[in-house]
DNA sequence: CTACAGTCTGTAGCAACTACAGATGCAAGG
DNA sequence: CCTTGCATCTGTAGTTGCTACAGACTGTAG
């Protein structure tokens, strides 16, 4: 007897947890890692316990992921996600959050160019000379 | 009487790890995981067993934190101290580090700079509206 | 029937710290 | 001499955001 997969036959096809990692880019392991994160519900299970996802969860973890390579927190995605206690009300919220997460990345900007300023100047002042020399490490020891 | 620290007395004074702290800005504990990290030599030790610093090691935790500043990690500074098997011979060595390291910092500053065009451009956006329509969240959705 | 792919749970590891618990030590003031 | 108040010691657990096992099980194709 030939059972197609049962979940396989409705229109919002359930999909494993591989499937739906392909279809995200997500790692396999850390789709279970967002459920005990809090950050992907847990979702239905088959009889045997194997987990059962659906469209929804697909759009989920592509707005974590998304949100991710922005550089967000997992704790500032649930608050964009209005989980947790209070649920999101207003625009205002995910504003003030963007706005403080944006005023981080410039900060993070301007450090790494300060970084970026001293490597390479350190950098284009070292001439392969012997370690005593080395203004790499006389720039360090300041 | 004021009785000074009997060791505080002595030309090279002995340091007790809150002094090689204050003296460097280095958190305390973060002093005994540089030990074991095996990026701190294991200090002397009192009769009691209490760590005991000098000068040199003010020096080289001072050199530890301005490398950590620069983004170098642990393993990086470990090849810069010359630590561990192969000791540090030229330069050479050092230069390649510090070039390839300032490749990365590039490169995360170029990453940063296109989080920020999106966040700012996005957050710019934004009306204050509500869910439905956040501009931040629908960038999110893609 | 047998492979092979996939699933499950729990746990340990990574970097680079930070912080606590519980037991001593040590110098100064009274 | 005793108390007070730091400071120290060790070991271990927590942090963030994963990633990767181990060992047992399931589900499907040939």
């Amino acid at each position: 007897m030939v059972v197609i997969h049962e979940a396989a036959i409705r229109a919002d096809k359930a999909l494993r947890r591989v499937d739906l990692a392909r279809a995200t880019g997500c790692n396999l392991e850390t789709i279970r890692y967002y459920e005990t994160a809090g950050i992907l519900p847990p979702p239905a299970r088959t009889d045997a316990g194997h987990r059962s996802y659906g469209a929804a969860d697909v759009q989920r973890l592509r707005f974590i992921l998304r949100a991710r390579e922005l550089g967000f927190s997992l704790s500032d995605i649930r608050g964009l996600l209005g989980l947790g206690d209070g649920a999101l009300r207003n625009c205002a919220e995910v504003k003030e959050k963007t706005e403080a997460h944006l005023a981080e990345v410039r900060a993070k900007i301007a450090d790494l160019q300060r970084i970026e300023a001293v490597l390479s100047e350190t950098a284009s002042r070292c001439t392969g000379a012997s370690v005593p020399d080395c203004a790499v490490l006389s720039s360090l020891r300041t």
